[in-house]
RNA sequence: GUCCCCAUCGUCUAGCCUGGCCUAGGACACCGGCCUUUCACGUCGGCAACAGGGGUUCAAAUCCCCUUGGGGACGCCA
């Protein structure tokens, strides 16, 4: 029997990146094992799902490459795949669950349970529900309903204990009395998670349930209600969560921590894929840069960790300037114009004017930068001449020869439109010669003359990619500049 | 509070299951050297951890127990 796996959201909003890592790992899995990857859609919330969520988590999983072999728009033998649209398979096994004594109808209201609820805090008792609709004689029942109430149906616990088996945890054991009889089926006719998705996995044939640790507690409910039905276990597979710097569950409070929120801030959908492969997981040589398809060759449960991880911005970042230089011209091009764009750089002037250059220009940026949000600051060089000159650069301007540098670069370049690499390379050797200068005093004053500025790109990387007449521009302004200074 | 999970450098982790090879390895971050016509990249080196206490054993980061610490769950959310 081959694997099958699912990833099952709520479509309330973005992926966070908690369960971005699950589903990664739920990819991983299947893709290793000749698998199925299952995407469900966990809408028995009416309150919060939405149709936009669930296209936006299509969007979220797509970016990170983690294509469903089963599930909404790909269909399956499986379906539905939205459980807003199962709710007549659930109706049946509800129906079973009673008629076979496993569940009973309870009439009591919210407001009601909600006061016991807090009766019981204060008390220092356990908050569980007291059985009240437990033994409900018909003639009660009949009665309760015409007056209009419309009950939720509830599992009946018999059990003392139950035992989750779980791949990563090992045995645990629960006893049953800190959750009581749970609600399985709403008033309103719509399932409760812990019911739907056992319903959904085993009709599913999902093999192995891989979801969060913060599910460990659900599990012996899930159990019962497979037990009660016949349905045969999944392998559980609980795995560890992601934390905040402050060590509590990743949540928005730790910044930015859904999915489309990293995409738009410039990082690369290969290395969030190799970053959050990396939490909790370890290949066995110990090795941290890998592709997907190296890492899929290399997934295995066993090698999962036991204890939660920290979610490392600063790592992250580190793996994406690495993804970055690996990136080729036409890659990095593709990726940077929206940030580029979005900073007001392009203008149309500039992208007639260098149209066939933007692509060696950005380039030329490649191994300075590790997100694309940081990247037009850095391409500044290229649409602008820094007047705000720092110490260091006016420091430069002031060197007795500096003038004379500029001054002979210009008058070697004037009348040219673009110049070549081998040209920069013997003007400045000539210039060398000529005013006598080496090092600092020529190449940086040179920086300085063409950009106003003391880093950035490779000075044979600038000049050459600007043309001529921006360049005299430049450096008549450098001079302007150092007349007012000097 | 109750139940459950977890515990190696600041962080991600290797090693743990199948004790000796661990003087505990790698990566990020940080610090310093080198490379260099800048900033980076790269490269070399440094800093830095087995939570504590008991056992078991010739031998424990590795096995057992307790303590402590951290996290999660206690919903007609998922």
């Amino acid at each position: 029997m081959s694997i099958r796996v699912r990833f099952a959201p709520s479509p309330t909003g973005h992926i966070h990146v908690g369960n971005a890592r699950t589903a990664l790992f739920n990819y991983l899995f299947a893709k290793k094992n000749n698998g199925v990857f299952i995407l469900r859609i966990e809408d028995t919330d009416l309150e919060r799902s939405t149709l936009e969520s669930e296209n936006i988590i299509y969007e979220d999983l797509k970016w990170l490459g983690l294509d469903w072999d089963e599930g909404p728009i790909v269909g399956g033998d499986f379906g539905p795949y939205r459980q807003s649209e199962r709710l007549l398979i659930y109706d049946e096994y509800v129906k079973k669950l009673i008629s076979e004594g496993f569940a009973y109808e309870c009439f009591c209201s919210k407001d009601e349970l909600e006061a016991e609820r807090e009766k019981a805090k204060m008390e220092g008792r356990q908050p569980i529900y007291n059985g009240k609709c437990r033994n409900l004689i018909s003639e009660e029942k009949i009665r309760l309903k015409n007056s209009g109430i419309k009950p939720s149906i509830r599992f009946h616990v018999k059990e003392k204990e139950v035992l989750v088996k779980d791949f990563i945890k090992g045995d645990v054991l629960f006893p049953t009395d800190t959750f009581g009889d749970f609600v399985i089926v709403r008033p309103d006719g719509i399932p409760t998670y812990n019911f739907a998705v056992v319903i959904d996995d085993a009709l599913m044939h999902i093999t192995h349930v891989i979801r969060g640790d913060d599910h460990l507690n659900n599990t012996p409910k899930q159990i019962l209600i497979y037990n009660a039905l016949n349905f045969k276990l999944p392998i559980f597979v609980h795995i560890p969560m992601i934390l905040g710097s402050d060590h509590s569950k990743l949540s928005k409070r730790h910044g930015d921590t859904s999915l489309n929120l990293f995409k738009d801030k410039g990082y690369l959908p290969e290395a969030m894929f190799n970053f959050l492969a990396l939490l909790s997981w370890s290949a066995p040589d110990d090795k941290e840069i890998m592709g997907k398809e190296e890492i899929i060759s290399l997934f295995t449960l066993d090698r999962i960790s036991k204890s939660s991880a920290v979610f490392d911005f600063a790592k992250l970042k580190w793996m994406n300037g690495h993804y970055i230089r690996t990136l080729d011209k036409d890659r990095l091009f593709s990726e940077a114009i929206p940030f580029l764009e979005k900073a007001g750089l392009m203008t149309e002037d500039f992208k007639n004017k260098y149209k066939v250059n933007i692509p060696d220009m950005i380039f030329s940026l490649r191994e300075k930068f590790e997100i694309f949000t940081e990247l037009p600051d850095l391409f500044k060089v290229y649409t602008e001449f820094n007047e705000n000159l720092d110490g260091e650069a006016v420091e430069l301007l002031k060197l007795p020869t500096s003038k004379a540098v500029l001054e002979a670069f210009r008058d070697a370049i004037l009348g040219k439109t673009y110049i070549t690499a081998e040209e920069y390379k013997q003007i400045t050797a000539e210039i060398q010669k000529s005013v006598g200068v080496k090092g600092k005093a020529l190449f940086m004053v040179l920086r300085v003359g063409v950009t106003g500025l003391t880093k950035g790109a490779d000075l044979d990387k600038i000049v050459t990619l600007l043309s001529v007449e921006d360049l005299i521009q430049r450096l008549d302004k450098a001079l302007k500049i150092m007349s007012q200074i000097c």
